[in-house]
DNA sequence: AGTTATAAGTTAAACGATTAACCAATAGGA
DNA sequence: TCCTATTGGTTAATCGTTTAACTTATAACT
């Protein structure tokens, strides 16, 4: 059986008002009287249920994390940014992952959304987010990595993806590349989008034009991300460099071009996303676009915890984007 | 304001009894005003508080990993094969990092205790798991990847850490190597010690003679793996070969090595752990002793779903690990 | 018709804390 | 001495569900 507060009372002879008020310090009790009840909790290794007091204020100190892909190791050194975080703020986190399926998603939203929690990040599936809208009112939300300017009352911190795809590609085109492939994970998410965008307007920059087919997806997966290459490759043989938006993928492709005897970066350039401590190591070392994936999560529940805390000016963040250079772009 | 199941009565015209009774299927309803009930649910969006029935039910369908470390990629795997084996289960997963502070798991362990999950997976911190035995009696816990003898009433899912550290040692003997470094992340934790163990005998069977000091301590992190190897190898000038515990030590190691202008694997052999998909274009490629994190992960939810169910026989799983050659140990 | 079973709802007591409101006893001030 | 504060403590309502026990009303059987 369960030790309660009734029971502490009973064996120290006091309510169980006193008791809670000694375990939480909100009234003043004599010092022989507090000793007791201390020295009771302490023989039953008593702690107060906390179902009960959340029930009762109406409050949790636990946050949802929802993210959208598993693995990676970006979304993985998030995830422990909003951890640390939490636990440095006396917050519990609970982890969800949504596979990238929109409507395990919205079910998941809802029913947190009477979990008690007191508020979740949210890393979004798709790009159709209207839902939220629902939500937001009546729960701190705050979007995290991907966002959407639909959802209103829902502050986000991002990475500036738009600079991630200008500086990769201009710096492609610098090495004198002129048909420039893409691989991307998933369609439909800002990250994506962004990084596309920037893509876009660094060639519009140099005057060349953007086509659509130089755009592959790989799933996010290294089997993905070799396919795509692959693909690519085949489609179009003008294509000398190639920008990959996930480590996982850039290993698969790195792999296919090995298999295909293609030599980076003599006959195919390379820039990837995301600084695996790997990537260093590589044959040959890889040139990334990084972001800073623990502040990112960290900034995100500092977020969360001023809504939660009605501190209500909707603020976004967007963290810079750089470049760690090595060998797969050409350069050295 | 929230809108709690005294509004849904209400509007409905039925007491709240009878619209728990709807929700939960519990008792039969006529079909009309089950109709009208599930109408009004819909119409305001509402969803159970379930703090209020985790009061009741005294349940919460919540279970809690507590891992140690944190972002390494077989803990992150790990994590996932937790996480996705409780969402399919309906459970959600409060996830917590000790850092390796065996103070802080002790007041988590404690704290979890406190009713706000069924039950708990623990990666512990240390060897010294006594306090553990006050909560196992009381809370199902299941210990995943690092165990102790001295934890009762508590199942574990493990990998087979012994053959990881013989077999990996037995193939660089067999290499020619006779005097092996090994490098750890943390000491006093099962997964260690059953691979310093397999190490021992491996030796012994070739009558190599085992040496405390070629043991270093890496910290699990790129540069700590690094600053062991540098160490090792200058300490002891004979060493040839290098089995490293964790994939960011190994990241190091090679730095290091480079850095030092040491070849692997003609100066220096080296077999590695944990797969991650790098390993397979890094230069030189990487021989790994790989576990499966992920199963290791399900695994360990379906065994705390047995406790939780009070199917009480205790019952302990170790994994198999398995090599997967390439270019780093000699061979090829 | 009389008895019993069943079906469809309702009432009210939990679950285990927190906390506003109340009370008695002592202290302080004039 | 009388009045008012203050201190230390208790009582009881409350948070939002679940569920055992109870109540009717209707159906079924002899």
């Amino acid at each position: 059986m369960k030790v309660t507060m009734k029971d502490i009372a009973r064996e120290a002879g006091v309510s169980v008002a006193t008791v809670s008020h000694v375990i939480n310090d909100t009234k003043n009790i004599t010092e022989v009287k507090k000793k007791k009840v201390l020295e009771i909790i302490d023989k039953y290794n008593y702690v107060p249920n906390s179902t009960a007091k959340n029930l009762r204020r109406k409050s949790t100190k636990t946050a949802a994390l929802v993210v959208s892909s598993s693995t990676d190791s970006f979304v993985n050194e998030m995830i422990f940014g909003v951890e640390k975080k939490a636990r440095e703020m006396g917050y519990s986190l609970l982890l969800v992952n949504t596979n990238e399926d929109a409507v395990y998603e919205e079910k998941t939203i809802k029913i947190l959304h009477s979990k008690m929690v007191d508020g979740i990040i949210l890393s979004p599936t798709s790009n159709d987010l209207d839902y939220l809208n629902k939500f937001t009112k009546s729960m701190p939300i705050v979007l995290v990595n991907r966002y959407n300017e639909v959802v209103k009352n829902a502050p986000r911190v991002t990475g500036d993806n738009y600079t991630i795809g200008f500086d990769a590609t201009e710096h492609l085109i610098e090495h004198g590349h002129n048909n420039i492939g893409l691989i991307y994970s998933v369609p439909n998410v800002s990250t994506t989008e962004e990084r596309i965008r920037g893509y876009k307007e660094a060639l519009e920059k140099y005057n060349l034009t953007y086509k659509n087919n130089y755009l592959e997806i790989g799933y996010g997966t290294v089997d993905g991300g070799g396919k795509a290459a692959e693909e690519l490759l085949k489609r179009h043989k003008e294509i000398t460099a190639l920008f990959i938006l996930n480590d996982f993928m850039t290993v698969g492709v790195i792999s296919k071009l090995r298999e295909l005897s293609i030599t980076i970066p003599d006959d195919i350039a390379l820039i990837g996303f995301g600084d695996s401590p790997a990537s260093a190591i590589i044959d040959p070392p890889v040139t990334n676009m990084i972001l800073p994936p623990q502040e990112i999560g960290e900034k995100a529940f500092k977020l969360l915890l001023k809504k939660i805390n009605k501190e209500n000016d909707i603020e976004n963040f967007e963290l810079p984007a750089s470049m760690v250079v090595r060998k797969s772009c050409g350069c050295q």
